[in-house]
DNA sequence: GCAAAAGTGTTGAGTGTACACCCATGC
DNA sequence: GCATGGGTGTACACTCAACACTTTTGC
């Protein structure tokens, strides 16, 4: 711990953050990839990331390559874990510290409008072969997300504004791999105060139109949903 | 993450692990402290850690302070969550990730024997001011301890091979801070299959001797435990 | 026989789960 | 009037929480 102990040329270890971004489009759980364009791993998918500036905190370094790498600002964020598996990097020693991050479908990614070629939505469950151990964070973030789901109100990352239970109901299906009953679902919800009615109704083809609802609070907050 | 965008001399990060290391001793939840020798920090106490070396892990650095500096081997370990704030260290840029790890109260440790006057067990609810964020990790891994206590067998990282069940429900009410009814207790741990009984009994002074048990696994499990 | 800690069951409340039909709308 | 998705209630099983007395031992 002390510098002077081991001085800084003794450790040459990089240090980055990658950040793993779930949304669910599509009635697909998918992940935000960037196609590496240089080096040893040209070609292939990896998470966005980048090293972290000595300026910047860690958590900073994350919400800063969210912006530069896919364009999104003031989204749910969360840190992961850290990776410093020795072999992790063909390129060198480097640690990542890997971050989570949620967006409402609704938001347009520069993946989403397809600007860039070389950024893709995956769903989840047909990654393809990723750079570094990003697979291994995908698969920690995946259940980080499905754990959360339970006992947060972490949703709200994921949803736009306003959204109808059944929008709601259907995200966490997805993202869970199997399905809810619906009764009992609602119930619990609005039960637990997790959402509140907009008072605005939305009608969508030849059916009934659905009440609208927002999240009681768009801010991390630790509850009991299912 | 790429090495070439950014030449590593643009970035002086030392990576560091810090560990934060718990027990139950004389009735108090406990953690290790060593005490700092030199340097801006000398004469504050800290938790047990030192700087990431090229050839090592991050899990292979925690398992080496542990042994190093706290003298401990083979026990409890995992990683609790990486601090990168950028004033965390005074003499510059560090991220420290953090780990927390626990031993069972009857292992010789240096502290225990008193061998080094710089190292002590501190009650976690009497601390003295920490150096760095030392603090946040002790907090963060108590937090982590409270919450795994009640969905795995991570008390098995406390508890001697044997111990009677009273022995095991002192621990959790002194980790989580108020007491459990002993026959709820019970009926749930045996009915988990937590512990399995040994068929010795202790005899303790004048009272009824009681039975003794071992868990049933000693490697980390999801259970439903309170 | 008494002090000290071990050990043991039952009940009521509340929560989770399973399950099927009517409603409002557009065409 | 029919197709489409929205919306609602009840009964049973199970889990959780509260609670007090008997047993075994050493002295």
């Amino acid at each position: 711990m002390k510098k002077t102990d081991m001085p800084q040329y003794f450790q040459s270890i990089l240090i980055a953050v990658d950040t793993a971004i779930f949304s669910v489009i599509d009635g697909a759980l998918r992940v935000l990839l960037i196609r590496i364009g240089s080096g040893p791993y040209k070609g292939k998918w990896a998470l966005p990331g980048g090293l972290v500036r000595p300026e910047e905190s860690l958590d900073q370094a994350a919400e800063r390559v969210l912006s530069e790498k896919a364009g999104v600002d003031d989204i749910y964020l969360e840190q992961l874990y850290a990776f410093g598996g020795v072999d992790r990097d063909v390129r060198g020693r480097s640690v990542s510290v890997a971050y989570f991050a949620l967006v409402n479908s609704d938001r347009c990614l520069p993946a989403t409008i397809e600007y860039y070629s070389d950024i893709a939505w995956y769903d989840t469950a047909k990654l393809p072969k990723l750079a570094f151990d990003h697979t291994k964070i995908v698969s920690v973030g995946i259940d980080r997300l499905r754990n959360k789901l339970g006992y947060s109100n972490i949703a709200y990352g994921l949803l736009p504004k306003e959204f109808t239970l059944t929008e709601l109901q259907t995200a966490y299906e997805i993202i869970l791999g199997h399905e809810l009953d619906k009764r009992n679902f609602r119930k619990k919800i609005l039960d637990i105060d997790l959402v509140k009615e907009t008072g605005k109704i939305r009608k969508s083809g030849q059916s009934r139109p659905a009440r609208l609802y927002s999240f009681s609070e768009r801010k991390p907050k630790i509850v009991d949903v299912l």
